[in-house]
DNA sequence: ATTGATATTATGTATATACATAATAGGTCA
DNA sequence: TGACCTATTATGTATATACATAATATCAAT
């Protein structure tokens, strides 16, 4: 298996090269791949190109490396799944829907307990609370039910959120370093299922975020869809 | 417990400050942080470790780097959850159930269209479908429904799923390099509300997973879990 | 045979150096 | 003013070299 050279090696051919076999195989998993002085004299490269590459695979788990041993392919490919969750008008328009938002509420409350729980807050504080419909082309897609700290993001009192939804807002306005994802499915209940035009005990499919920027949390909200045509799909 | 200090500066310990910097807020999002000689000089190390410790942030999705400009903290932190899909087993285990497991059907088919399309597969050929039940100290957990690829795992036909249950006996067997997950929501049909013990028309969270090695389809498999108890969590 | 010390080996990291490349800034000329 | 060129700058990559470290292999001592 002779390989070409280009005139200065790049660890990302030699990469694409190693996945490519073992993709396709070439390499079983399991089974031990050359070592990094090896491949880099097959390549013309020094063996910290090949290290690299080979970190790099490492890190997205198709390898596994170990002194001494050297490194082989990972038996077990990550039974993870990465979901990426995009802003709903992008998600609607992907699918070839227009985009329509209504804005069903818009309140501002002090924390009870159940809300500080459910927000995570230290202490007490105003919160926002938020609920609004997200149409493609017409038909309810999302139902979003929302509380943002106020304490933190007070800007949002003056917004009136009639021409941008809150997460479209919030992505401007405030960033933030951790979320927390959860996935769940869950029946309709009467005022869900008369907001996304669907039949009361529908099945929904529901996603819930929390967001935190520097210990704060900003925001915690309840994304419902019609779990009769709702799909998250992950390919990897 | 003494640890020793290594006497040359680290990547990790660089990239693991600047990722507190981040979280703390020293930094916020949108702002660039210094260059890569100026880090350098104040670790008193040389560019290309601090280059290595930024280059792993914006892997990560914590920065985003560009020639000349610099580095800046994102403004929005992945909106991507990853979820661990673990073996049932452990799942069960680590919630403090005890596992236990009934194999339902194991029966050799030929492969219909609707099958075809299900597994993916090129050409018609012999498929094992399997169905199973996991329980948590005695209670429904997870309902299996499992095809296997007879052409690809001819080792599949003489087990008999009786000791071992078909993710980890395939786990063991049958690695694989490429997966698909979906996620969704329905409602209980009569059979699998029985099945997990549940009422008809409860919902139910839904996994559905494809694997593939080499370009040929292992297997492809749903996993249906009781929607009122069962949630998936991504924390990052 | 078991234990323990020692050598070997493959990967892991740090550094200086050199050059590549993308993006920007500044300047020239029409 | 705008089109175009050039310089500048921060990051991106490649390489040789050196040493660190973990895991294994080897061999001697008991």
């Amino acid at each position: 298996m002779q390989v070409r050279k280009p005139r200065t090696s790049s660890f990302q051919a030699i990469k694409t090269d190693i996945l490519k076999k073992i993709k396709d195989g070439y390499w079983a998993p399991g089974e031990t791949i050359p070592g990094e002085e090896s491949i880099a004299a097959d390549y013309g490269c020094s063996r910290v190109t090949v290290n690299r590459a080979l970190r790099e695979l490492a890190d997205s788990g198709y390898v596994e490396r170990r002194r001494k041993s050297g490194t082989r392919v990972s038996m077990n490919m990550e039974r993870a799944a990465r979901i990426e969750i995009p802003l709903v008008r992008k998600e609607i328009e992907a699918k070839g829907g227009t985009y329509s938002y209504l804005l069903l509420e818009k309140e501002e409350v002090q924390t009870s307990d159940w809300v500080r729980v459910k927000l995570n807050l230290q202490k007490a504080g105003p919160v926002l609370h938020i609920r609004c419909l997200h149409l493609s082309s017409g038909i309810p897609y999302q139902y979003e039910d929302r509380w943002i700290n106020l304490d933190r993001v007070p800007a949002a009192r003056d917004e009136t959120f009639k021409d941008i939804n809150p997460n479209e807002w919030l992505v401007k306005e405030e960033p933030f370093s951790e979320a927390e994802h959860t996935f769940s499915a869950a029946l309709a209940d009467k005022e869900t299922a008369n907001l996304l035009e669907i039949a009361e005990n529908d099945p929904l499919f529901i996603v819930e975020r929390r967001t935190w920027q520097a210990n704060d949390t900003i925001t915690a909200v309840k994304l419902t869809f019609p779990g009769t045509t709702y799909k998250m799909i992950s390919r990897g």
